[in-house]
DNA sequence: TGCGTATATTCGGAAAAATAAATATAACAT
DNA sequence: ATGTTATATTTATTTTTCCGAATATACGCA
């Protein structure tokens, strides 16, 4: 049970959600999070945490940054992709992230002085 | 975004989950279930009342009664058949749960003196 | 070694949610 | 009408969750 409630309670939280919509575009690093969603970076670490415990997403280091993408499991199948395809997608702010996103990438990936390491 | 929050919120707490878990084996009334849960007529009101605003059960008055079940939406196809059958079916108290829901239901229907009405 | 950057964690306070008892409402029965 | 039952709502209290600043940790580079 703990399990499952690990999972639902994730995902019943605006921020968390916002996380799940711009990785299913492009793994990131934690600090293009934080630039697309314009959120303190202990808030978006804090919410990566929770959704990582409920093995939503995985990490992968890269030297100094963290990168971050959706765990292809059984929950991303029959869960996650239904909720970014049937609602994620009509939300405004979720379209605002998408749009922040791609600029984001193109001024280049990682953190400071964009792109030092290229993504993997 | 309100929407979807409202759902995975609904999903995400243990007594909501159970009641989801018999319901999904039989139509109950309100009373039934506080039988089976052994939870304070309030609490079990009040986790309905969640689970409606989230479109996750409908009722249909039966005089007195309310009688609860499963709406049969797009949730319910694409996450609670999968959540039961892949979740809730492993978890001890749900399967407790499933004992005592046959066992109220050979007593008969509804309330204080069992089957004065019948479920539709 | 020591400095700067990226990320995670801690902390105190504010906001939201859950609890059960008590009360209110609604429908039936006598 | 009055009483009884089923359910919903209110209430006050407790518990949990969220936030962001501050701090700690980990890594790379000079």
């Amino acid at each position: 049970m703990k399990k499952i409630l690990n999972v639902t309670n994730a995902l019943s939280e605006e921020i968390r959600l916002r996380i799940i919509n711009i990785l299913f575009q492009s793994n990131l690093y934690v600090c293009e999070m934080v630039d697309i969603l314009e959120l303190p970076q202990s808030t978006v670490s804090r919410h990566l945490t929770i959704l990582k415990n409920a093995d939503i997403v995985e990490d992968a280091k890269n030297g100094l940054w963290v990168r971050y993408s959706l765990n292809k499991n059984r929950i991303y199948d029959t869960i996650i992709k239904n909720l970014v395809a049937e609602e994620l997608t009509n939300v405004q702010k979720c379209k605002e992230d998408l749009q922040k996103l791609k600029k984001r990438l193109e001024k280049g990936r990682g953190c400071k002085d964009n792109c030092k390491g290229g993504i993997v």
